[in-house]
DNA sequence: AGCCAGGTAATCC
DNA sequence: GGATTACATGGC
């Protein structure tokens, strides 16, 4: 597999404006997240791609105190419009505009959160995917192992997705709503392993063809919105809210976390979701999806599971990518 | 073999 | 309404 080229075409300097403190590595690696391609990261250095409609932009992060510096790489047909959106992205996807001061001053009165709040003080919430992405992330963790979700991740974005390189890095990419809309159950169920998701996931992509995010965010209740998607049930329109649309009041609880909060909340191996939710949105009223990403991070910290690349790992990334299974 | 995985929809009462 | 149950697949 050959990836396609891209160039540099821009650089876009994004102050972080939002209140209270400002951790570069922490908001864009989440040591949580499992491995899909669309991502490589060091200390000191974060490479990710966007899909801009039918344009592929891959794009390279720095950080220089409360500025994020990025490199956008493209393959061609760049336009102002094109960098609107992306600086746009960019900015929401991490949250720098966000107030993390009134969370951090809420986290530092909760015994708890002393520990996850002096290792990630400046975290916020990352969501590079879109909402249609970040949906289709969620129907693959939905009842499966992270195993399975990473074999589905792997096979739909190598049929239906794109392989690029940039800046010395190679990342898969996303398929479009559009671009996914002409697969049909079959081939999801047979080539890419989905399971029942298979008659699902085309419900993802017709939805997101015909309607934009502007139509969702337009609804009163943003959780009721998502669920009228075949496949889109309490969890998945909690992660959709919670990231998507950075709700920070809202958390996405599924028996993984549960078990994490439950620990950190209760002292106890597990609980009921209402118990875990219940503690949760009294201690950190407002800002329970907040207080759960810290949490959660928290406890992988010290285990990531994709850790971060050195430069002799970025060599490694790239054959894996390109020449899988040799 | 049987159970369980970072849930959801359909079908009961 | 709230409580079951089937749903695909793969690993242990």
């Amino acid at each position: 597999m050959t990836p396609r080229r891209l160039d540099h075409a821009d650089t876009l300097q994004l102050p972080v404006t939002g209140d209270g403190p400002f951790d570069f590595l922490h908001t864009v690696w989440k040591p949580s997240h499992y491995a899909t391609g669309l991502e490589a990261h060091t200390a000191a250095c974060s490479w990710r791609t966007f899909r801009v409609g039918d344009l592929v932009a891959g794009v390279r992060m720095q950080a220089e105190d409360r500025l994020v510096i990025a490199d956008v790489y493209t393959d061609g047909d760049y336009k102002p419009a094109h960098r609107d959106h992306l600086v746009r992205r960019l900015t929401a996807s991490y949250g720098l505009e966000e107030d993390l001061a009134t969370f951090t001053e809420l986290a530092s009165a909760v015994p708890a959160m002393r520990e996850p709040l002096s290792e990630l003080s400046g975290m916020r919430q990352s969501c590079p995917e879109d909402h249609f992405e970040i949906a289709v992330v969620a129907l693959l963790l939905q009842n499966v192992t992270i195993a399975r979700t990473t074999q589905m991740t792997r096979n739909l974005l190598t049929h239906h997705g794109q392989l690029v390189h940039f800046d010395g890095i190679t990342l898969r990419a996303w398929f479009t709503p559009a671009e996914l809309a002409h697969v049909t159950p079959e081939t999801l169920k047979e080539q890419d392993r989905l399971g029942y998701r298979a008659k699902t996931l085309p419900h993802f992509a017709t939805f997101f063809r015909d309607h934009t995010t502007e139509d969702l965010q337009e609804a009163g209740n943003l959780a009721q919105a998502f669920q009228q998607i075949k496949g889109v049930g309490p969890y998945t329109a909690a992660i959709m809210a919670s990231h998507a649309s950075r709700n920070p009041a809202t958390f996405g609880l599924d028996v993984w976390n549960r078990k994490i909060l439950a620990r950190r909340l209760l002292d106890v191996d597990d609980a009921s979701p209402e118990a875990v939710m219940g503690c949760l949105n009294e201690l950190f009223p407002g800002h329970a999806g907040t207080a759960g990403l810290y949490f959660v991070e928290h406890k992988y910290l010290r285990a990531p599971v994709t850790p971060l690349l050195d430069l002799a790992g970025i060599d490694a990334w790239n054959e894996a990518l390109e020449h899988p299974g040799t």
